[in-house]
DNA sequence: GTATAACCCACTAAAACACTTGGTAATACA
DNA sequence: TGTATTACCAAGTGTTTTAGTGGGTTATAC
């Protein structure tokens, strides 16, 4: 398991595509300007969420991203998974020594601590976080928050 | 919220020492030898860790380190900050355009989710991990569980 | 005294991070 | 048909982090 920033971007950025993307594709442009990352290294990370099949690009005037599955289909264990790829390697080696064993034995303990973690980030959605933020925000904007969690989503 | 291989050298050192420091206290030296990191890497960990007070180091002959606390005491989100700062920079800019507001939206969004992550790691502790581990190991040395979960910590 | 260990500091190679530059390809619109 | 827009692609660059090396100094058990 492994969490930086650049999944912080690319968390954020998905979380942009969800709020913003309801109407029409969302500009790297856009999303450029709004989170304060550079266009290049946004068409980095979107390059391995795209390869996950978490966006769908459109080219041409007009175009942008859209999310490639409904938001509350994402989870953050999706997104963190795209562009943080998951070191893991509980490397086995073959002939175990006593200094083997030890290893293996925290190895085999963190690998369970890791498998947590996985497993709470991906009962994590992006419409949760989204549902979660605008309940912290107040009902104000309920009819909003309906418009959000419905469909961010356009079929081809 | 950070999570690299930085916080798993320390974590899986922090396990070594809760599961050999029953009977006295543990080297560098055999934590580098056991886990496969450098010495001297391992001592600028431990720099850090003895700066939170997660462990307490002995000098001279016969001496090496302990935890600081039980090892129920100790959470991996304790470790884990210790050694992996928590970058969170909300930076809250003072003229808010539109690109401001909603930046300041999905960073709200992602620091609900780094404090949810954060929570969840707190629960954790060191002894859970231990117990878990040798639950799954089977119950052949229940004995041996009873030692470890007791106390890997010595008054001074 | 001497060996052992924690402690401390400066330096380094390699990797990851974030960005820059300079393109090509598809498409909406004139 | 031409042009602007946007995704897509790739090479290269400065900075930071990672993980390690080397050379010390203190404290302490024997």
């Amino acid at each position: 398991m492994r969490l930086s920033t650049k999944g912080r971007y690319a968390v954020t950025a998905m979380l942009d595509l969800a709020l913003n993307g309801t109407e029409g594709p969302v500009t790297l442009a856009d999303i450029s300007e709004n989170q304060g990352i550079s266009l290049s290294y946004l068409e980095q990370l979107f390059a391995s969420l795209r390869n996950k099949g978490l966006v769908r690009g459109v080219r041409g005037p007009g175009g942008g991203y859209y999310l490639g599955r409904p938001s509350d289909e994402i989870s953050i264990a999706d997104v963190i998974c795209a562009v943080d790829e998951w070191v893991e390697f509980t490397r086995c080696n073959p002939r175990p020594s006593s200094a083997d064993t030890q290893r293996g034995m925290t190895h085999s303990l963190w690998d369970d601590l890791s498998q947590q973690i996985y497993v709470f980030l991906t009962d994590i959605t992006l419409a949760d976080l989204v549902q979660r933020g605008l309940e912290r925000e107040g009902k104000a904007n309920a009819k909003k928050m309906a418009n959000l969690l419905d469909l961010n989503h356009q079929a081809a």
